[in-house]
Order: structure tokens, then sequence, then C-alpha cells
DNA sequence: CCTCTTTTAGAACATGTGTTTGACACAGAC
DNA sequence: GTCTGTGTCAAACACATGTTCTAAAAGAGG
């Protein structure tokens, strides 16, 4: 535990890692540390002591720097060690940060992990309005699309017959090939085990086209 | 006035000017908001009201963000100047070059292009003597490596029963599986269609472990 | 079913901090 | 002189937010 910070032994360990999370997230979109009860929310406690206590322990962990008293006054730390030496990258590279896995039967944009990133030649997928997704699934894998891939979805809401997509059903998000099927839409998926998911209701939404693929288990 | 702010019209600017240095330099110190109160110390005010005033002027000018009731939340403004320029990336990030195509045919090293490059977190490589190949041909489609993908190779003259290699056979170069028959080894392709090649003679060579790929063209 | 521990909750408390109000000192205008 | 505006200050207020305490809820083990 001393080593390895934020690893599931104990039941806790998850509450942590949502808090940290979040915590990161908030710091990284709003340039601002979150006060205890911005946390309670993004974390989903309803005790501002949880959160308290599990900021003390990111702070003995070295995650964070925590200072007592102080209103939002949380500072992420481990950031210094890249910030230190930076290197110049050309205009054309994006940088996209991994928000979450797929299928995993969650809200999809929950876990955004700001330190899961990649970078992509912009040129190469036409747009920067993406972003990653790790792949959880072997659905897809006569697209050649394996578990544990990163697909680069660009953003949009429509997308052509044929087109391989991320969608989100529900609350869950899934990488399908979309099409038609006696003139309703279908998500198809690229393995025999699996049958086509309906597309036409309520709930179902195209998060954007896969136009990359990073892997990097290769086996 | 309106065009440039913080000259020295009135004889609050000194004051103002005070104010906005402060709280530019606490910032970048701490990497946190100062309180009103700390502003008053490191501006030679001692009254948290004129604070306020000129905290909320510098709003009004568009140089700080100042959050009405929020404790510790100035935000500085107008650092996108130095951000369009370029963006700064992480140490733990590899720029590495394209140098070719594999099973063309050619002298691997021939066609280096400085002007194809892609970047690779380096802690997912775990290496960065490693390069890019961008493969051809459909050898090695059941290990779901296609036409047109780039694969990252990490450089070692030696390799595992089963890894995925990229080697060279004379003076072409390809991908395939690295495995024994029979005692002697070979280089296995995953395709029905082509046949294992000898790999014991005197002009192979062993380029590198294939660790990762990068796929742009989805279809 | 009981007991112990861990995790979360709810409320109460303490205080750092944003905000407001009014007043004083000074300077320039009349 | 008085009047008025400007810059500053001190004190009081309001409350968001850090902190602590106690207990309920949820498991884990017997």
């Amino acid at each position: 535990m001393t080593t390895t910070p934020l690893n599931s032994e104990s039941k806790s360990a998850k509450s942590i890692e949502r808090v940290y999370k979040y915590v990161q997230k908030y710091i990284h979109e709003n340039a601002l540390s979150p006060s205890v009860r911005d946390i309670c929310a993004g974390a989903g406690l309803k005790s501002t002591s949880s959160v308290h206590t599990y900021l003390r322990k990111l702070d003995e962990m070295g995650l964070i720097e925590y200072r007592p008293g102080m209103r939002r006054a949380i500072i992420l730390k481990n950031q210094n060690e890249n910030a230190e030496e930076e290197e110049r990258v050309p205009a054309d590279v994006v940088k996209l940060n991994c928000i979450g896995k797929i299928t995993a039967g969650q809200p999809i944009y929950a876990h955004e992990d700001y330190s899961d990133y990649q970078y992509v030649n912009k040129s190469i997928i036409g747009s920067d309005e993406c972003f990653i997704l790790k792949v959880s699934g072997t659905s897809m894998i006569n697209a050649h699309i394996l578990d544990g891939d990163y697909i680069i979805v660009r953003k949009q809401d429509s997308c052509d017959e044929g087109d391989i997509i991320a969608a989100l059903i529900g609350e869950e998000a899934t990488v399908k090939r979309y099409g038609t099927k006696n003139g309703k839409p279908y998500l198809f998926p690229e393995n025999e085990l699996y049958s086509p998911i309906p597309f036409y209701d309520a709930d179902c939404k195209i998060l954007g086209k896969v136009v990359g693929l990073h892997r990097y288990n290769i086996n």
C-alpha cells in the first residue's frame, strides 16, 4: 500500500480513487480547487467528513497537497515532475484524454481520467473534436478491434451506413458498426457470438465515429 | 483607459497594479489563489474593502476572473497568448519517426521520413528505443494487424518464442510471429495464404519486438 | 444471530474569507 | 472657508467551507 497507492486492497480504495479523480477533473476544468462539498457531490458521497478523511489520506499518499483550514486549497502533486522538463510539440498534434471504458455498463463520462491521454496527429484524424475510449470485450473482433484497444472517436451525432461508431444505449457505451435492417437502424457487432442491437429507442445516442485505434498489448 | 489598462491616469492605478502583480506572483508561487487578506498584506493595503474594489476593477478589465462569494477563486486570464503558439507536453511522451514501409522489398532504413512521426506515451511502450513502420500487406491479419497499420517496434536483437517481431530477411523487412518448428526458427505469418519463412540463414536479422499498433483507416 | 470493524452519514461547530457600510484624510474646485 | 470626489481604512456582517463528533449502515467473521 505504501508503494502503490490507489490499489484496491480495501473497500475504501474505490471511494478514495473517486475523490482523487474528481479533484483532478475539477481542477482541470476550473483551474480552481474544489471545496469539500463540491467533492461530495462529484464523488457521490453525502458526508463531508468522509471526503475530509480521504483528502487526508491522499495527502499522506503524496498525491495532493492539503492545507488544513484553507478554503479551496487542494493542490495536485506529481505534476511537477512533468512540468519541470517540458517538450515542445508541433501545432498539428492534439492531446486526447481517455474519458472512460466503453461497454463498461456505467455512464461513460463518469470516470474521466486526465492522467490518461495520448497524442495524435491532427492531420490524421481530421479534427480535434475527438476523445479516446478504452475498449472492453471482444464484440468487434472481426473488425480487428480487440479487448484493451484504445479507440479514437470523432464527435458527431449522426453517421453513415457501415460506419463503426461509439454509441450510448441507455447509460452504457459501446462500439459497433452502424447499419439498417428491414428499414430500421441497428448496431451490428462483428462477432458471431453477439446479436445486432436495435438502435431506434429513445435512449440511443451516437457519440461519434471511430477514426483511429491504438493498441499496446500485442500478443 | 479602455484600451490600455493599468496606465497611470488615476492615482489608484498604482494600487491596482500592485494588487494585480501580487495576485500573479501568489498564484505563480503557490498554484493557489490568494485570499483578499493575503492581497492586503502583499500589496501594502490595510483594508479588505480596498482590495475588493480593485479586484472588481481587474475583473472588469478582463485581467482576472473573480467569482463573487467563492473563496480563493481568482483566476488569471490572458494566459492564452502564450498557450496559443505552442503546447507543452509532459516528458513521458516520445516522438517516434516512421522509418519506412515493412515488407516493401527495399532496404528498410532507405526512406526514413522525418515528417512522418507519431507520439507515444513512454510508459506504455516501456522504452524510447523504438521506431515506427507502416505495414503493407495482409500476412498478419489473423493477429489483427492490417494493411496500412503503423506498428511500433522496440529495438532488440533477440526475442522470445511467440513474439510478434519486425525482422529483416536479406534486404526485405517483414512483420511476423517468431517461433520454432523441428528445432529450427521460423517466422510465421498469421494468414493461411502464406507459409512460414525459414529464419536460420545468415541474412536474417531481428529488428525488434512489436509493442504497439496505430490504425487510422477504420472500415 | 451476535460482535467487531469499516465506511458513510448527519448534524453541529469553528473560522477563514467575501462583502458591505460608514467614516476619515486629503486634494482640488468654487 | 465649504463642497465634492477619491483613495483608504476599520469594523461588522454573512456565509461558504473546513473540522469534529457521534451514530447509523454495511460487511466480515464466528
